[in-house]
DNA sequence: AAATAGTACTAGGTATTGCATAGTACTATT
DNA sequence: AATAGTACTATGCAATACCTAGTACTATTT
């Protein structure tokens, strides 16, 4: 039993709850979007944002915008819908509800 | 983007924390496991309980034993090893990292 | 006694997503 | 021109929750 295997495991699902939050504060590009949540220790690779990002835009939970850099190729900056506030919120809710059953049936004595 | 399917996907890999923790506590058989878990909504089906408590044994972090049952056919009680309660306080850790990042990120202003 | 219901477990296949990998492309630096 | 850093696209794999089908045991009903 992988310990680093269940911890990709539990990310499963909750990937895009986060994007969606981190979206909803403030438009972001892939990169951007991989730094903050490695500043949360939450390790995410390219692999994983890419095609997360288009499932999310082509369910219409985001829309984007090329925007030039002047510093390198350019970037994909991606913004929240209307849709994806309101499926935020759905999302917001099962996460409280998953974390208080763990949290239920993992307490220790 | 569906719900049910997101939450789906969130219950990957937290299971089998849940299921550690709550066999630390107490041995049970699979329907007891199921019949705890939907105390507390967290609904598990069949199809997923008995892998994963095989795979758990499998790996060594659970045991079992056969019991006749006097009211149906026999039950197989399982029990943690001392390899699993290691393992479950990783999970702990892990878990609580998880959300921690988890709630740093998504909290609303 | 046979059929049905409730209960418990096993096995196989599917859908989904995080991850690994390969590749293309743009700009700055060497 | 070659290399490095950066950004994005595409493809395939591994793992697990779930669905479905089936076997088996005991109690209850017909």
């Amino acid at each position: 039993m992988n310990l680093e295997n269940t911890k990709a495991q539990m990310r499963k699902g909750i990937l895009e709850y986060c994007i969606l939050a981190m979206l909803k504060q403030q438009e972001a590009y892939a990169s951007e979007l991989i730094r903050g949540l490695k500043e949360q220790r939450l390790l995410v690779v390219e692999g994983t944002i890419y095609p997360l990002l288009t499932r999310l835009k082509n369910d219409g939970l985001l829309t984007y915008r090329w925007e030039e850099s002047t510093s390198g190729p350019p970037r994909k900056y991606y913004m929240i819908t209307p849709l994806g506030r309101d499926f935020l919120g759905e999302l917001h809710k099962s996460w409280q509800e998953l974390t208080a059953a763990v949290n239920e049936l993992t307490t220790l004595d």
